[in-house]
DNA sequence: GTGGCACCGTTCGCTATCGAACATACCTCC
DNA sequence: GGAGGTATGTTCGATAGCGAACGGTGCCAC
């Protein structure tokens, strides 16, 4: 707890979780480590399949997915390079809970299971991490249920274009409104719809699969408040590796179950 | 990997994390654990705030649940002594991500955060048992969130009283329409007429806040099959101590992702 | 340039659930 | 044995989203 020499992250990836770990881990770490190209449409893990690599972002986004048999998929939970697929792993659950699922291209660092196992044990700085990152992925998973149950589709809407603008850090991406719609867990029609009274307030303009994100702070009012909650949520605890240089009132957290309360 | 001598657990506790645990593992925590009672209605951990206690349930059922600002909470795991609340801790992050909330009345052993986290540190079982409840937990809130999108309350409402049964090891148990009601993020008179379907099949019967469930199997056919998904996703992996004698066919995995094909 | 396709816009009838009431039955306590 | 509280039953109008269909429009390949 002292003032050590701050560790020099080694920068050779823009994964957060591998850019924290201190140059010699890294580097023992490389030898297993392979560039992959994610690539837009590409199933990384299937639901109760076994995991046979894991994977870290480095562009790109990537959706988790769960699976109402007989029914459509819908997101719950979404990463880019602040996090990796294959939590589960790491919990010592060698088959995946969760689809994955790449939602816009770009590239990760993979590692094979049983190295990262490996890696794991020996691997202090490794080990917070993707337990941190559990942690954040346990809280986005709940509040998407809740917010899945009672938010109406134009908020949720905008809640899933600010955390995709986060991970892509860009104004504009490519993305359907037949794709939102599996990530969100409606017709397309539905999503057309809410798009159409976004675009109409002018927060975001789309064209052809292409989206524009124009008045961030405006999506920010119409979004559910679950977007500011999963980040704030995220910046308590451990202290992990963020990539968003956030500047977000933390939403008044005291009063949640006030307003929750059962009785 | 060999055929060591069975480790022999101790049974001085119905938790099933904790009865895991070698008999020296588990006198070495003992100094720290302390029976309490469940009391129903107690919150045990507040969405946000610091964690101060880890229970182990060894009766009773919790509760964790999520909210959605401005509404109410909605369940999203349900645990009894298979499990624990404060999983977050063990990941390293020491506010609570969930409400945790008693169901249904019991006791638990529980222990300080911090001597938690010096045990885990110590104890591998301990924390193999952890983690493994970890990623149950994980797989539980991920299909939850699926299931509250998409199936409809009678099913869900059969789901639950299903995963309570389990639990409580009761076929009867107290339970009103108006608890339910908060747990499934729907209105009171919502599960009085999804009960009172379920009723009418001769599935249940229930009278002034006691619930009898007549028909199990029944249940499991009407249920959302959400339910299986959880039970055999838990039973995969890691071999973690599960309280349930289980006969349940496990569902055709494979096809999940074919079901909900994005494309 | 024209055919085909991917993407977006719109409509219609339908259902689950909502919010807000009000009505009834049972249990407990004095 | 009545009073009051708790638990369940019922109703009414409103609405978000569903499923299915069809129409338009820009882009690309041939």
């Amino acid at each position: 707890m002292a003032n050590k020499p701050s560790p020099q992250p080694v920068v050779d990836t823009r994964n957060c979780l591998l850019a924290a770990l201190m140059p010699r881990d890294f580097e023992h770490l490389q030898s297993g480590l392979e560039r992959v190209p994610l690539e837009l449409g590409a199933v990384l893990h299937e639901p109760g399949a076994q995991i046979e690599h894991v994977y870290f972002p480095e562009s790109g986004l990537v959706s988790m997915l769960a699976v109402a048999y007989g029914h459509h998929a819908v997101e719950v939970g979404l990463t880019g390079r602040e996090g990796m697929i294959g939590v589960p792993l790491a919990l010592g659950h060698d088959s995946a809970l969760m689809g994955a699922f790449v939602q816009s291209g770009g590239t990760a660092l993979r590692l094979s299971a049983a190295r990262f196992r490996r890696e794991l044990l020996n691997c202090t700085t490794l080990r917070q991490h993707v337990y941190g990152f559990a942690a954040n992925l346990l809280a986005q998973v709940a509040q998407t249920a809740a917010c899945n149950r009672f938010h109406v589709l134009e908020q949720r809407l905008a809640r899933w274009l600010l955390m995709a603008q986060d991970r892509l850090e860009a104004e504009q991406f490519r993305m359907t409104h037949e794709f939102l719609g599996h990530m969100l867990g409606v017709r397309r029609v539905g999503v057309t719809k809410a798009a159409y009274g976004l675009q109409r307030a002018g927060l975001i303009h789309y064209r052809r699969g292409n989206i524009f994100i124009e008045d961030r702070a405006g999506l920010e009012r119409v979004s559910c408040p679950c977007y500011a909650v999963v980040r704030a949520l995220s910046q308590t605890g451990l202290d992990t590796c963020h990539l968003l240089d956030m500047d977000v009132a933390a939403p008044a957290q005291a009063d949640f179950c006030a307003k929750a309360h059962i009785q």
